[in-house]
DNA sequence: GACTAATAATACGATATCGTAGTATTTTCC
DNA sequence: GGAAAATACTACGATATCGTATTATTAGTC
C-alpha cells in the first residue's frame, strides 16, 4: 500500500487530462463549471449551496460560477419558493445541450473500463472501492467550523 | 456502473478534504504547493517541467508555485549544470519538515484503508484499480505523450 | 410575537491559475 | 559547424478561486 501512494506520487496525480474530447470542452469552460452542468443536469434542480457541497468548492466560488454559466445561457436561476434564501439553478436546453455531450464522453470511458475487466472484476473493484473511500471519509466530530468542505455520504452496503 | 458514476456525482468529486489536518495544513499553503512539496520530496530533485507534469498543471503555473515555494524558504532552486536551460528544486530542511508532516497524515489514511480491507482485499483493489486506470489513460495512438509509468521507489523513511 | 442564531446567497478585494509571448539553452539534421 | 526546431523557463495580463463581510430569509427559544 505504501507503494500505492508512491506510485501515484511518482507517476503524478493529474486527475483528469484523460479523454481528449475533454480537453477539447475545456477550450470553452472551466472543468468546475462543466462539472457543475453535470451535477445540475443529474439533479435537475440544485440550490447553490449543494452544488458548492457536491462540487467541494466554496460557496462564492459557485456564485462566480454560476454567473459564468448564465452569463452563457447554460443555465437557469429561480428562487425557491419554499424557502426564499435559495436559489434553484436548472439547466437550459443549450445546458442540457453540453451536458449530454459531457455524459457521451464519460459514458465512453466507462465502456473503455468495462471493456477492460470482467464484470466480476469490475463489480470488486466498485465494491472494494467504496469500502476503501468510506474508510478514509471519517466524519469528525466535535471540532466544529468545517462546513462546505465537508461532504460526508451515505453509503449503501 | 452507471450508479457508480452517479454515487461519486451525488456525493461530491473533490477527492481530498478528508482529513482534517489536511485542511489545517492548508490554511498556511495552498494544496498545489503542500502537493509539490511531497513530490519533491519523493524525487528529492526535480525540474519544474517534472513537477508540471507530475502535478498535472502547466509550468507557468509552476513557476508560479516555486516562486512562493521559494519566498517561505521552502525550497532551494539551482540550475542543473547538465542541462542549463532547466532548474532543479530541492527541499530545503523546512520544507523537509513540513512535507513529512504531509506524510504522516497521508500514513494515517493509508493505515485507515489498511484497518478497513483484508490484505487480499487491499491487494486486489490496488490491481483492479490500476488496471481501470490504465484503460481509462489509454489515449488514442498517434501522438505519444508517453507517461512514466515505471516506478521503482526507494525512499528510506 | 419578538429576539437571537443559523442558513443561503452575493459583493468585493486578495491570491492562484492559466494561456501566450518572449528568452535562453540544447538537439536535430544537413 | 551552423541554421532551424525543440525544450525549459519566466513575464505578464486575463480569468478563476477563495476568504470575509454583508444582506435577506428562516429556524429556534422564551
Amino acid at each position: 500500500m505504501e507503494h500505492l501512494i508512491r506510485f501515484l506520487l511518482q507517476s503524478g496525480l493529474k486527475p483528469f487530462s484523460i479523454d481528449p474530447a475533454i480537453n477539447e470542452l475545456e477550450k470553452n469552460l472551466t472543468r468546475s463549471e462543466l462539472l457543475a452542468l453535470i451535477l445540475i443536469r443529474f439533479k435537475k434542480q440544485i440550490t447553490m449551496s449543494q452544488l458548492a457541497s457536491d462540487l467541494g468548492v466554496p460557496l462564492s466560488t459557485v456564485t462566480n460560477i454560476g454567473q459564468r454559466l448564465k452569463r452563457r445561457g447554460l443555465i437557469e436561476r429561480q428562487r425557491d419558493p419554499k424557502d426564499r434564501r435559495s436559489i434553484l439553478v436548472s439547466l437550459t436546453s443549450e445546458g442540457m445541450e453540453l451536458a449530454n455531450q459531457m455524459m457521451i464522453v464519460l459514458n465512453r470511458l466507462i465502456q473503455r473500463v468495462e471493456a477492460a475487466l470482467t464484470p466480476e472484476e469490475l463489480n470488486q473493484l466498485i465494491q472494494l472501492g467504496m469500502k476503501a473511500l468510506k474508510a478514509i471519509q471519517t466524519v469528525e466530530t466535535g471540532g466544529e467550523k468545517e462546513q462546505a468542505r465537508l461532504r460526508k455520504i451515505q453509503i449503501s452496503d
